[in-house]
DNA sequence: CTGCCTGCAAAGATTTTGCACGCTC
DNA sequence: GAGCGTGCAAAATCTTTGCAGGCAG
């Protein structure tokens, strides 16, 4: 096992792999995009999260696995991922742009304090009603919805007197 | 009438402010905002504008009225008017700020083309009522809303042929 | 007269681009 | 081998801040 203590970090990659390493790397030949391992950590990690990443912290967190990655790459991977689909870019309000593996259009919640990003998950219908019944009321050609709550999460509005009232 | 002929702009301001000139300063006076004349061109060019303007096209046009006005004065301007509730700011995933006179929550639908912002006016429901079904299924508490949805306006959905399909 | 507002300028924060080398196909 | 992807670095775009002088209250 001394060869594992050399190089802990490829047990990570290793695991991972064993759960999906097929669809990871169908989805990028499908979408015509060149197969890479930079390109597949960084899939991973936004399919894995939850937090709605930038790209900043896409870049922090997959230097754990390439070290010598540059943000130039972590950007214009994204930027691909989005062009083919893969990913959706939505901005909350603070100029920051952030990532969301599930491209289905579906409510977000921001915390006015802290500025997390989490799912609605329980919002009645979906999105895509919207988007019939707004089409039907405007002279625009209507493609997509961006239904963004803006509140206080559980921890800040616990530890906020003022949100208490 | 020659004391005219040399400061024609001025013209301008004395009509706008037989309008509603106790509104404005009044507004301004509510809020503990002092009352400066930029302020109040800025804050009609503002209301009166249907356009949703980002802080460089207030700067651009106010500075027909006051060629002296630094982009900084608009800056701070919009700024206190948005912390004293009297614009309304937002993001609509460009990364550029847009500002509304409207303070109500209600829905905008943006050009994926041309990037020019509306209103939706036809909206079935008050987004009010949104907040509230969305407060009840989630931890957050839920503030406010921001529902913006991307299509082709007339003018892009008419002139891209690859829009008609 | 006190303090906020204005104007000039510079600094910050993110996003975006250029280019040479290397790897995927 | 051809072309896209990667890495290093710089440019661009907007937003935000610092500070001295001026005007509103």
């Amino acid at each position: 096992m001394n060869f594992l203590s050399d190089n802990t970090y490829y047990i990570v990659i290793i695991i991972e792999y064993g759960d999906n390493l097929m669809d990871v790397r169908d989805l990028l030949k499908q979408k015509g995009l060149r197969i890479t391992p930079q390109r597949e950590a960084i899939y991973r990690l936004l399919a894995a999260s939850k937090a709605h990443p930038t790209a900043e912290w896409v870049y922090q967190e997959v230097k754990n696995i390439f070290p010598s990655i540059s943000f130039n790459t972590v950007y214009k991977t994204v930027q691909a991922f989005e062009e083919s689909g893969l990913l959706q870019r939505f901005n909350t309000g603070a100029n920051i742009y952030h990532y969301d593996a599930n491209v289905r259009p579906h409510p977000h919640v921001i915390c006015l304090s802290c500025g997390r990003v989490d799912d609605l998950d329980e919002f009645p219908d979906s999105l895509e009603d919207f988007i019939s019944k707004a089409s039907m009321s405007s002279p625009y050609l209507i493609k997509l919805v961006n239904l963004h709550f803006y509140g206080y999460c559980p921890q800040c509005g616990d530890s906020n007197p003022k949100i208490k009232s």
